[in-house]
Order: C-alpha cells, then structure tokens, then sequence
DNA sequence: TTTT
DNA sequence: TTTT
C-alpha cells in the first residue's frame, strides 16, 4: 500500500556507513526536523527521525553529508522490532530513504546536489521526459541511451 | 521543517479513545501497511504504523473506523520518549495525522468518506475559494456525459 | 529537486493506452479529485488531473481501471507545451505516476491490489530488504500491549 | 479526497502580490524544479509549476522571496480553466501552497525560515500578520537578528 | 544519543 | 515567459 514520507531537516550527527555481510552498504543518520510551532514554554521542539539508505545512495550521504547538513528527502516508514539485552521486545521506525538532497553547499556558487537510488537495471526508472502527450513529441525518452546521468545507476536501494 | 507522510492501510485494532485532561479527544490506532514486495520466504510483510489523531478528527475515527477499516491518511512524524518499568528509555515514532479517508463503505452507494482536523473554530482553511487566476471551477473537461459513475465488475490483477 | 505527487481520486474516463514509436506503452487517464470543502453555492468541486502512466504499469491500468475506479498513485508533476491550431502556446502540467494502488474491488473479501512502475525488466524495484537495523519484522506491537499512554497536553500538536 | 504535493525548487521570478476585490492577498510565481535525469541532450530539464499562496503566506513570499530563491514547499494541485482571447478554453493547474520554506538565506550562519499559511475565515487572527515586516528590509529579512522568522504564531496548522 |  |  501507498506508504511515502518527505522530510527536511538537519543530520544530528555523521552517517555511520556499515556494510552487511554480503557487501551492501548502509548509512544510518538521524534527521532533527523542526516542529512549526513552539510548545507552552516558548521553545522550539524537534522531532529526531532516524533514516537508513542504502547502496550507493548510502555511500553518498556517507562521503557529503555530516553533522548539521540540511537536507531534503524521501523514503517509506519501515517497521521492525529486535530483543535488548534485557529480553525485552523494542520497537523500531524508520525512514527507508530512497533519495536525499544536499541542500546547502559550502561553495555560495554551487547549487543543491541530488543523491538518488536507482533502480535495478541501472536505467532510469521514471519515464521522465517527454511526455508523449504534454508537448511535442521530443525525443523517446526511453530509447537506450547508455548514458549514465546520475551517481546513482547502479543502485539498487532495497 | 517539512514533514509530511502519506499512508494507506488497514487498521489493526479498533482506534482508542480517550480525552486529556483538559478535555481534548485523542484517538489512537496502528495501521497495517503491506509492503510491496515479498520477502525470500516469498510473505509480503507489513509496517505497522502507530497513529495519533486529535479533536473532532479523533472522535470521527473511533466513531467510523475499526479493525480492518481501509484508510488513507496524512500526517506528520512524532518523536518522543518515556521511561519504562525497568527504567530504560523509550523512544516513540507515530504519525499525528490530520486528515484521514476512509476508503471503504458497508453501503455501495456511498463515497469514501473524509474526515479531517479541523481549525479551531471548524473553518475552512484552505483559501482556495475564489480561485483568483485559475478561472472558474471546472466541471469535468474530459467527461463525456457527466453521469454518475457506475462501476461495474472488474478483475483483480494478482 | 524533490518533485513528488500523491492523489485519491476516481477516473473520469477509461484509460486511454498508447504505443511510443519504439513500442513504449504509456497509458492516460484523468483523476477526479474531490476538493474538501463545498463552495459558496454549498457544491463539492473537484480538481481533474492529467496522469500519465508508462510501460508495465501503464498496461496494468489499461487492463485494471476503468471510469469510476477509485485509485490512490504517486508520481511527479511534470510541465510541457504545445503549438495549438492557431499557434498559440499550450502549457501542460501532468502527473506522471509511478505508483497506482486500485482501492476497490468487487468481491469484498479481495484487497486492494498495487500496481507499480517496475525497472527495464520489469523486476522488482524496492525490495523490501534485510531489515539490517530494523530487527526482524514485525507482529502489530500495538495489539496488546498496554504500553503506557500518557497524553498530556503538551501533546498536543496545535 | 487526497491531494499532496511536495516541491523543492527555485522561483523563476519574483512572485507577483495581488489583492482580490474583497482585499485577500495572492501571490503567485513559478517554480523550477530540475529533474533528475538529463535528456539524451545531456541537458538537464526542469518542470515549471505555477504556484499559489493566499493571505499571510502571500505577503511572507512576496517580501522574503524573489527570483531565484531556493525554497520547499507543501500544498495542493488545483484545476481551474479560462476563455482566452479566441473564445478558446484554456486550462490550467497550478499548486496552492499552504507551506513554504525558504531553504538559503544571505547570512551562512542562519537557518533556513518557514512560512505557513494561516485559516480561511482568520479565525485565529490576532495581531495583524502584516504588522510583522513592516518596517523591515524586505529584501534581508535576516538583517536585523539572527533568529529565524517565524510568522506563523497566528497560524492554525490545519 | 540529538540539528540550525 | 523560465531557476541554480
């Protein structure tokens, strides 16, 4: 079923980058996303969301992002549940991001950059482009290009 | 920041309602989310999603919705934390959803149903309304007769 | 950037499925989104969305939808132009999805079924994955536990 | 029923304030939002929305915003159609926004601002919203402090 | 365990 | 009519 989250926020910390046993990457980080209104004592709270990539994705916010970067991003709620060291039952939730924006650059002059998991096959998974019927018919935007465009063709995000 | 979730699916139990004690109705329930794929094992799992509703959108809830309503909701992530019995920290992730959709009717003749958080005073907040620049309201440009919609029988993909 | 779209609504009309010259399908349908909140003469309007859809998932909705559906999707906006017959400039805005969820079906034990725009060959796009962090998946948490509530008002989101 | 969008983009230009006959403040400008991918041009395209904000949140980005401003925001898509000069009907969409953050600002060492959109019938209108910058620098809303604006005391969130 |  |  339908399941999307979109987030901006600032890293609480560096990605921690791991890799599971079978070589993937992971990096897990927390996002502090601000809440709109100040609460009865006058302060601003924030909600600590705790976010997972994966791939190369994964090695992207590793290698760019750090504690206090600001960024954009979207993933799914995912679920879990493992044992402490008490036996008890803990519930986790987090953001299974599958695209992450770097929205501030060191350099004024840069722009935002765009990480993003790709798809299987390393091609493009939305059917971007012209759209067939919005315009003039340009180029098939499906047609095989081989051109890799994005940091992210050979991701595969889950 | 931005914030924002999208869900839908199933509840798992009946909403709960209970008031604070200034009075404020609070409605809680978790909803069932089915991923989209299968796991090895060849499941389709689920996250299941704790959901927290206020005032007039949390008593529309208890009093429409229960196990195994189909929904479609939007919210924003909540982080807190408490201390358990052996005092260990907690920590909590729902979506306080302000606006929820049933999507299904005991009677066939019915629409899904909206139900949303209202203001305070119950107005209606968004100002769309005059629709300034975007001309008039539109009837449907597409629709070739404007009858109502009839659905008929239809197959299930899977 | 972040471009990211999510509706309910019901089709207008059926389908409308296309080949590109290479042999692309792309089907087109318009949603009819019921707005909120009734205007001055007390009416419920609706706002009528172009979507477009492509290859797999573009059949799935030729085969599965019809006018009247109820369909939740997810996708981006995507803006184009046109020369009319007079030579005048048309702009479009279109919501190209990704993501279809069929909300009805006829025989009342069935779910919802999804229908998802898959990679080139057609292979599974987001797998669900090891759940790395996540521990294993869950049983509903919430089922019986008596979790502790404690709704202060400091709960409360407005 | 349903109908979210998220955007991160940068205006086209400076938005464009209006007032309707009944004095309810509009503003209006377009979005470019890059898409991921490059053409088989290499160049990479945008999508070009039509935005629109109402009430406070139309005065807060007609004086913080201008034409090249990075910001994320939340709303709606919103359907509407016109004749034009030739009797034609011309139809439109736009995105009502009900959230807008500005996502740079002059100073590195702020953070980045929200602007919300406040209740229809102002229900909760205390203090005009207006008052706010006046007498502020429009175009450095951080000149004077560094606190982060927030001209949302007045809004309902929903 | 929290960011600006 | 398009932004970085």
């Amino acid at each position: 079923m339908l399941n999307r989250v979109v987030l901006i926020g600032r890293l609480t910390r560096d990605p921690e980058l791991r890799y599971t046993a079978s070589g993937v990457a992971v990096a897990q980080f927390t996002l502090a996303v601000n809440r709109r209104f100040t609460n009865q004592q006058g302060e601003r709270e924030a909600d600590f969301i705790n976010i997972v990539t994966w791939r190369n994705l994964a090695e992207n916010c590793a290698n760019y992002l750090k504690k206090g970067s600001l960024v954009g991003l979207e993933g799914r709620l995912q679920t879990g549940k493992y044992e402490n060291q008490e036996g008890r039952t803990v519930y986790t939730t987090d953001v299974v991001a599958d695209d992450v924006r770097f929205l501030e650059s060191r350099n004024r002059s840069e722009s935002p950059s765009d990480f993003r998991s790709g798809s299987f096959g390393g091609g493009n998974n939305y059917g971007s482009g012209t759209g067939y019927n919005q315009g003039k018919p340009m180029d098939d935007p499906f047609a095989d290009d081989g051109k890799p465009i994005d940091i992210s063709d050979d991701d595969l995000p889950f």
